[in-house]
RNA sequence: GGCUGGGUAGCUCAGGUGGUUAGAGCAUAGGAUUCAUAACCCUAAGGUCGCGGGUUCGACUCCCGCCCCAGCUACCA
């Protein structure tokens, strides 16, 4: 494990027209919790997530509103930061597309790529279906008509600059085949090489028919659509092309973390090598195929990783408005808590394809492997500690018995293996993997406290040294699974580390180590974790 | 239609360059135990590994065909 190299991670910019669901708190969750697990490692880390503002839908919804379209970003702009704060996202920059810096960085990628000749002005042709308010090309239409609402739609033509996307297919292609991680799940990388080999088509990244968006600088009668603006984020926020800090420093409010600086480069040079964009499935290919392209044609390498999850559907539905069953993070959370929230996400949701959100599936993980498992087994152990021992870590021992004592040490080796078993799995984006490794050690140490069984070794006063021998390495387990768990579930760890009277957030490497839990360490009062959920028939 | 995945225990999924009794977690049943949040631990039951052919000494694993499901099919955040 290269714990040095930087690492950049992304959430996309979430669109400001709507409240944010379960959706976006899925892929903020899996950005959090990469952005904390290897901060504990030590890694450098920068979290970039923000809000998307402009565009044509957010024109309107202003106007339905009554207000205007800077107004009305900036009040469910605030909702965005009151979900972050209550779910404790830990982001290093929150951007903004208003921000007059990533204006200023859109204006200039657009000039580059103009004087390198990929645009051009054009005309833009689409039928507008009037009812679903969006363009549709021919193939999407049956008859002439539009499939969802019977009606026959516009032909609207508007003279647009277009972007030669065309250009990139070959070399989008060919980095994807030269950097096989750079699009992952596979299957995702596939879908992407599957619709290149169609060949890229210009697109028209400009409009005309309305003027919130970033306007051209050698035309302002037009303004970007709102992917070409949206796009730049992720280089705009690191002060591309040559600032010297991140623009957002300056900005009041715009993080919930100190993040690691860049040491001896500018922002952009130190910290884009290293960038992991995490999207939702449906923005994969502005994600790599456009994206990409528009690096490209400005000279800057194609981020190093594009990870695409799927969606939730719930109780086996889409989850829709319409259908009255969006799930809402901050519900979830303010009900189950935040790490309730979080384990589900991480544990069954939609890293790989798509996942079902079920109640009863809620309710039996959280008590099953929370409550039942990691809860009780801290809970336990530490009532112990303070019944046998007052709550102070006794000295290492060894047990008498070769078959406890074969278990005590296989305990320990799984305690100084965890580290390397979860870097490894975190790597590669499996989270659920890394989760079940921590589970691993879970089951075993509850098996351990069966098989040693402390409580009887506690009423025989010939059996002194099997008591500390078991109660130092259940002490070793807790204190591990403490910093374990905190990169996953922050306020289990924090209150963990209150128990055992420790200051949160000390690094994996010297947390994960049998051993680290000096003896003679007072802890103090114990106190259930997670409290059972009990629904009848959730 | 085309392309890409996938169909393995009630549920969610691992796995296998073909080879004795196919794995885990959850759920279920029985047992043991009392430190703990009626939690934990042990054991058991549970699968014709989508269907039909073929190759082979032998296939769930390879080949062919078929059925079913999901995703992608670009200007929709």
């Amino acid at each position: 494990m290269t714990v040095h190299e930087p690492i950049y991670i992304t959430t996309p910019l979430y669109y400001v027209n709507d409240e944010l669901h379960l959706g976006h708190a899925t892929t903020t969750i899996y950005a959090d919790t990469l952005a904390r697990f290897w901060r504990a490692c030590g890694r450098p880390v920068l979290f970039l997530t923000g809000s998307d503002e402009h565009g044509q839908k957010i024109h309107k919804a202003a106007t339905a509103a009554g207000t205007d379209p800077k107004s009305f970003a900036d009040r469910i702009v605030g909702k965005f930061f009151e979900l972050w704060d209550a779910l404790d996202i830990t982001y290093d920059v929150f951007i903004r597309t208003t921000d007059d810096f990533h204006k200023h960085a859109v204006q200039q990628l657009f000039t580059r790529l103009n004087s390198n000749g990929l645009v051009y002005t054009g005309k833009y042709e689409a039928l507008y279906c009037v009812d679903c308010e969006t363009n549709s090309t021919e193939k999407d239409l049956v008859e002439g008509r539009c499939p969802i609402h019977k009606s026959v739609p516009q032909k609207v033509q508007e003279e647009n600059w277009f972007f030669r996307l065309s250009a990139f297919t070959d070399r989008v292609r060919e980095h994807i085949e030269k950097h096989p991680a750079s699009i992952v799940p596979e299957a995702r990388r596939n879908e992407i090489l599957g619709k290149l080999k169609e060949g890229l088509l210009d697109s028209s990244v400009s409009r005309t028919t309305f003027t919130w968006g970033v306007p051209l600088p050698w035309d302002s009668r037009h303004v970007l659509w709102v992917w070409s603006d949206a796009l730049v984020n992720y280089i705009s926020a690191l002060g591309w092309p040559g600032g010297k800090a991140l623009p957002t420093d300056a900005i009041a409010g715009r993080r919930r973390h100190q993040h690691t600086r860049a040491v001896g480069e500018t922002p952009f040079a130190y910290w884009w090598p290293h960038s992991v964009h995490l999207v939702g499935k449906d923005i994969l290919w502005h994600h790599t195929a456009v994206w990409w392209s528009m690096l490209l044609g400005a000279g800057i390498s194609p981020p190093r990783q594009v990870f695409a999850h799927g969606w939730w559907t719930v109780e086996g539905d889409k989850m829709s408005k319409t259908l009255g069953n969006v799930i809402r993070p901050l519900d979830v959370a303010t009900r189950y808590g935040r790490d309730a929230l979080r384990y589900h996400v991480l544990r069954e949701g939609p890293a790989r394809g798509d996942a079902d959100w079920r109640q009863a599936l809620f309710v039996a993980r959280y008590n099953a492997d929370l409550a039942n498992g990691l809860g009780n087994l801290v809970n336990r152990s530490l009532n112990m500690l303070g019944k046998y021992c007052d709550g102070k870590v006794p000295a290492e021992a060894a047990f008498a018995d070769p078959a406890l004592e074969t278990l005590r040490l296989a305990l320990g080796a799984r305690v100084d293996r965890l580290l390397g078993a979860l870097s490894a799995k975190v790597s590669e984006l499996d989270l659920d993997g890394a989760l079940e490794e921590i589970w691993l050690l879970v089951r075993d140490a509850n098996a351990f406290v069966n098989t040693s069984a402390p409580f009887k070794l506690a009423k025989d006063p010939a059996r002194k040294q099997d008591l500390q021998a078991a109660m130092h390495a259940l002490c070793q387990v807790v204190h591990a699974l403490c910093h374990a768990v905190a990169p996953f579930l922050p306020d289990a760890g924090t209150r963990i580390a209150a128990q055992l009277q420790l200051a949160p957030g000390q690094p994996l490497p010297e947390g994960l180590r049998w051993g680290a839990l000096p003896a003679g360490h007072q802890t103090g009062k114990p106190e259930p974790l997670f409290a059972r959920i009990e629904e009848a028939n959730a």
